[in-house]
DNA sequence: TAGATTGTTAATCGATTAACAATC
DNA sequence: TAGATTGTTAATCGATTAACAATC
């Protein structure tokens, strides 16, 4: 009926991808690069699935959405669908990314390696307590949260992360509209409402608890 | 066909929820809470829905597979309707959480207070570093990663939080299963590979961040 | 009573799986 | 060539939505 192959890397026009293909897209990544890092050329649908517990026609299907990517009766190379991927997930640039709230977790996001591997640098730091403003963490300036607009717009920030007391999100999240943020990674455990242009995900790490007792609960059960 | 409806508030048998049911289900708890702490008795599945983006005949369908929980004409009662999810979720007990790993992050997460209200609360840290074995942070005590049986055994732990290097995440998640722990909460970027009987899910930072990215570009694009 | 809202069914929509011709 | 593996279609399965009688 329809189809949704083509050649340039680009999503076509006619049905967007699932967005649980984007979740299994940045799996797959992750998986490439430990295999290249062991020295693999190649892989296969279902190697490359087997390990994170998902189907070879799955995995097949969900690169297919973007185009042919595979080499029949060798599979996929590692080098050459990375970066494919990475398009695809935009990270194929890098994005200075702007954190509010240096406590705890703020500090901990600041030292983690993991971010900047995938092509994210925290260019800046907002806080309002003054024993931090103006100091550096992990090399990382500490603004003043009045600073906020300023700075997001002299360093073309895109993508903010929110790390600040749940009671304090939903204001920080307007004043980051506001200032022209378009994506926000919000670590407070609230939902925050905002207009249909800005993107959001929501990490509360007290909900990756829960859903883990259930599995484990469930499994007790029977 | 075949119904879900049951008076108990346990799963009828003929049909699991989906997983997607059970994420939705920590949101409607998190909601719910947020509404009694404002002082609301009552909300619907329209008023619930609306603030996590979600249609009202899906909030009453989550719930319904559960047990039949409101009140036609008025809605459900909040704090009735709490202690409910807690017990589907497993989180009306106390659940002791061990860490594995104790650098950046992991120190950041035993300062977090969000843990203790769901419920959960760290009780033993483990790590392999001499400067930090033996001491205690946030008042939880730091044992070797070689006292790691008889501690969980001990203190009758099944969850565990894995927060170390990507390289050790393997080894780590087999001895924690070697030690009767059920359930994984791993921070590591990478999938391990468990024996069924084990639960696991994955918080993996820089993901999150590319699913943003990923939402952001869409939009771009048109 | 009139208005609000549930639980549940049937209809729709979307995602996964199985199968296989085409390709290397 | 024989064996491996893709991309794609059609079939299956599962999840969401719309609608409404029952209830307060």
């Amino acid at each position: 009926m329809s189809s949704n192959k083509n050649q340039s890397g680009k999503p076509a026009g006619d049905s967007p991808p699932p967005k649980a293909v984007i979740s299994r897209l940045s799996l797959y990544l992750r998986e490439l690069q430990h295999l290249v890092r062991d020295g693999r050329l190649t892989t296969s649908s279902s190697g490359l699935g087997q390990r994170l517990g998902f189907s070879d026609a799955q995995v097949r299907k969900d690169l297919a959405y973007f185009g042919q990517f595979g080499h029949p009766g060798i599979g996929y190379r590692c080098e050459e669908l990375i970066p494919v991927i990475r398009g695809i997930l935009g990270t194929d640039r890098g994005w200075p990314v702007a954190m509010i709230g240096a406590g705890n977790l703020g500090r901990a996001l600041l030292g983690y390696k993991g971010f900047a591997r995938q092509g994210f640098r925290i260019t800046a730091v907002f806080d309002i307590d003054p024993t931090t403003v103006g100091r550096t963490i992990e090399g990382v300036p500490v603004h003043h949260f009045d600073d906020l607009e300023r700075v997001i717009a002299a360093e073309q920030i895109k993508i903010a992360m929110i790390v600040v007391p749940a009671a304090a999100a939903q204001g920080v999240a307007d004043r980051l509209v506001a200032a022209g943020i378009e994506g926000i990674l919000n670590f407070a455990p609230v939902t925050i409402a905002l207009p249909e242009h800005v993107s959001t995900v929501g990490v509360d790490l007290a909900i990756e608890l829960e859903q883990l007792t259930f599995s484990v609960v469930k499994k007790r059960g029977g």
